[in-house]
DNA sequence: CGCTTATACCTCGGACTTCTACACATTAAC
DNA sequence: GTTAATGTGTAGAAGTCCGAGGTATAAGCG
């Protein structure tokens, strides 16, 4: 029983890694790490998937990367949020939370009772 | 500027859809229409994503369709959920859950408490 | 020294959805 | 007869996710 397949839906890693690079200067792989342990592991992302996220987010200008060390005292990149990602979390953040009310009302419209 | 972009995320389509059709058989026409209702005008589905939808459905055999006549007179397509739909539409709106659960915890990581 | 594990970055290609736009058909109103 | 609403459908483009692979450093073990 493994399962716990992660499985995003699509855009909703965006607004993830913009949240978490929004707390502080991290690193790619630290920003896979913390999702997984902030979401108790039900986020699970591929390395597949987040660079190429973190990718196309430094090219539309909401994320800024600069080299430095890590603690374990190795090179790498560090993302930070620039004023444009900011207000990008801030649209995508409230844009997420009208669809899942929204999904919440879709989601709990009666039926005949079998339950 | 009529905004409102859907921008439904990948697989939550297939999730309305099997809710939707779960309360009773419907013509794809209405399934859109009582989204839009219910969810305040919130999920758009246009119709060029919805019947690619339905005919995906049928064919993984979650849905089953027969041509009946509408209330107002016209001829449709009624689809109505198989066991196996039944079964997935749980499954999907649990995993939903959960999901939501865990953007949830992650959008409300604490920060330094500018809000 | 060689082997393995963990950290840390990256790319490529396939597979899948979604959306814009269009085409077709029927019914009713004017 | 022409407009609007209803109702189903396809084609192509665009975008995203993920699996599989590659590179490199550091630390531990036999």
């Amino acid at each position: 029983m493994r399962a716990a397949k992660s499985n995003l839906p699509q855009g909703t890693l965006d607004l993830l890694i913009l949240k978490v690079v929004a707390l502080g200067p991290v690193h790619g792989y630290a920003i896979a790490q913390r999702l997984l342990q902030v979401s108790r592991d039900v986020v699970q992302v591929p390395q597949g998937s987040l660079y190429p996220a973190l990718h196309r987010l430094e090219n539309r200008g909401l994320l800024a990367a600069d080299w430095n060390e890590t603690e374990t005292g190795r090179e790498a990149k560090f993302y930070r949020l620039t004023r444009k990602g900011r207000a990008e979390l801030g649209t995508e953040a409230a844009s997420w939370q009208r669809l899942t009310e929204a999904v919440g009302l879709i989601l709990g419209m009666a039926e005949g009772g079998t339950k």
